[in-house]
DNA sequence: CTGAAAGCGCTAACAT
DNA sequence: ATGTTAGCGCTTTCAG
């Protein structure tokens, strides 16, 4: 074509206001420039983070985002994904619910590009952003016994997760390492809250000298209930947790976490997401592990001073 | 139809797994079952829960949702709101990050309902779901009144928001119906943190006794700078705050604060959202605004027993 | 009341 | 290299 009736052509474009239909394009066959998003709940922080990001990154390669609450409930995901996949959107993310996915792999065989986030696929190699959940709880144990404690208690979900039974995992291998029994309490429906649990717990006969929280509510119900128990943290009872959030400088004494990279889960996600949606099943199944931190601050029993200096900001929250 | 031939359709619909294709409807002019919805940031606890309240609003309704994060520029919303036109969906929910609206009005041109979420568009009346900012700041206001305070010091962000300046608003109306002298600091780039701003306050010749907060991110921070100068609250310096959150109730002591009915807030916008889409252009405008709830707790300066009491979890939070 | 056909805007295959 | 056309799956209109 001559670049002078391209012009005339681009010119006539802008005149005119054209702009491409969607909905023609799908219904000829291709994708929609939409991603999908499943998530358990958008109102909790680190799905809601990761929520963003996801979003961000999504509009930064002009997809918009599909986002669904699956209120913990598989049968939702399943619904859902089947809606995703009549609207023949570009790609999945998801944070399942529960062990089960086999309703994604229907998403898969209607060549639906999945990425499992936080999360991995059980029974198949698929797409998956990840983060060291073990190897961190190690790190956070083990420095809990560099402060010279022998009786660790590990206190966590009865819920059935990845996330959690790595932790746990985790927490175990470092107790055996360093030779030392351990204790894990489980929280939840039929076990009773941590307001009922910690009395009993303190006093049993090998009595815990610091707490391990698989995950932030939990450590945050710990603390409250320490204090209200007068119990000195970190010097009675020292504590650490899995998962950074806001409160947990905002405590006294604040809280010593594992901080995952929540914005960089999402962001990973979509690229991930993206590459796929590119390349087809050309490549093999992609696991990406992120590094967590270890942000120590007062209630594993650093001194104040060294708290205050390494005290983070959550990364993708509003200043 | 006779039913006999009714039902061997509906058998053969089942049976061949026949699902209408969406983009082939709206090729043909009707609306996607897509209900979009533009937040400044997903990541804040208040969108995210206003967010997960829309989407399974939506979802019961039967719409997917498309989310938005416009990272409080105007001209992330514009574009965004283009791409929504084109995808012909049938509404959208926005909470919009500054006053200026034009853009939303280029939908509205395109017959694309809109409902205003948390601030309502300027020099338009349009359907909106809002809080009452003004009435709710007087009541926290007059609290803190009651307990004896006559210097009371309102700290607020420098951003024009709508939600701000009502409730600036309503305090200076409380003070001024108490005949007292109102104070208002600001707190943003150009006037510092509220770290450098609390000692001059305190050093100021009418010392303020309380703080009102107009949000709780100011709160939070107030709270922890005046523990850090070893300012007892709420005996030496006494607390209150629009905005419930999470970490209210972990500090000490636990805040008082105006709670929003978030959850609420996004369930409402949806049905008069979906309403709209029902009707039309056939009836005018509606404005719901939802009552807000006082939570007296400790920092007000409210006796530690009563605040127990009258203790309430933040709605629409995971257990 | 049932059946056939046109056409929404695009892409891909085909013919010029 | 350029132009033409069929058809994606649905709705709507018009004819039988």
């Amino acid at each position: 074509v001559s670049r002078d009736t391209e012009e005339k052509v681009r010119a006539a474009i802008r005149r005119i206001g054209y702009e491409p239909n969607e909905a023609a394009k799908v219904l000829k066959g291709q994708r929609a420039r939409i991603l999908g998003l499943i998530v358990p709940d958008l109102a909790d922080p680190f799905f809601a983070i990761c929520a963003n990001a996801i979003q961000v990154a999504a509009r930064k390669a002009e997809y918009m985002t599909l986002m669904v609450a699956s209120g913990h409930q598989s049968n939702v995901e399943r619904q859902q994904v089947e809606m995703m996949i009549q609207r023949h959107i570009a790609g999945i993310i998801i944070i399942p619910t529960s062990l089960d996915n086999d309703h994604f792999l229907t998403a898969r065989k209607n060549e639906l590009p999945i990425v499992w986030l936080d999360r991995p696929s059980e029974n198949t190699d698929a797409d998956a952003v990840l983060v060291d959940n073990r190897e961190a709880t190690m790190r956070l144990v083990e420095h809990l016994v560099e402060h010279g404690h022998r009786q660790i208690l590990c206190m966590t979900e009865e819920r059935k997760l990845f996330t959690n039974s790595e932790r746990i995992g985790g927490y175990m291998q470092a107790m055996r390492q360093a030779k030392l029994t351990t204790m894990v309490r489980m929280i939840g429906s039929t076990s009773g809250t941590v307001a009922e649990q910690l009395p009993s717990i303190l006093a049993s006969k090998p009595r815990p000298t610091a707490i391990f929280a698989t995950c932030n509510l939990i450590a945050a119900a710990v603390l409250r209930q320490l204090q209200s128990m007068h119990l000195d943290v970190p010097h009675e009872m020292a504590l650490a947790a899995f998962d950074d959030f806001d409160a947990a400088t905002l405590m006294s004494p604040q809280i010593t976490v594992v901080q995952q990279p929540v914005y960089n889960l999402g962001c990973n996600a979509v690229s991930l997401l993206l590459e796929r949606i590119k390349s087809g099943n050309t490549k093999s199944a992609t696991q990406i592990v992120l590094k967590t931190e270890l942000v120590i601050r007062e209630s594993c029993g650093c001194g104040v001073a060294k708290a205050i200096s390494k005290r983070k900001a959550i990364p993708g929250r509003r200043q």
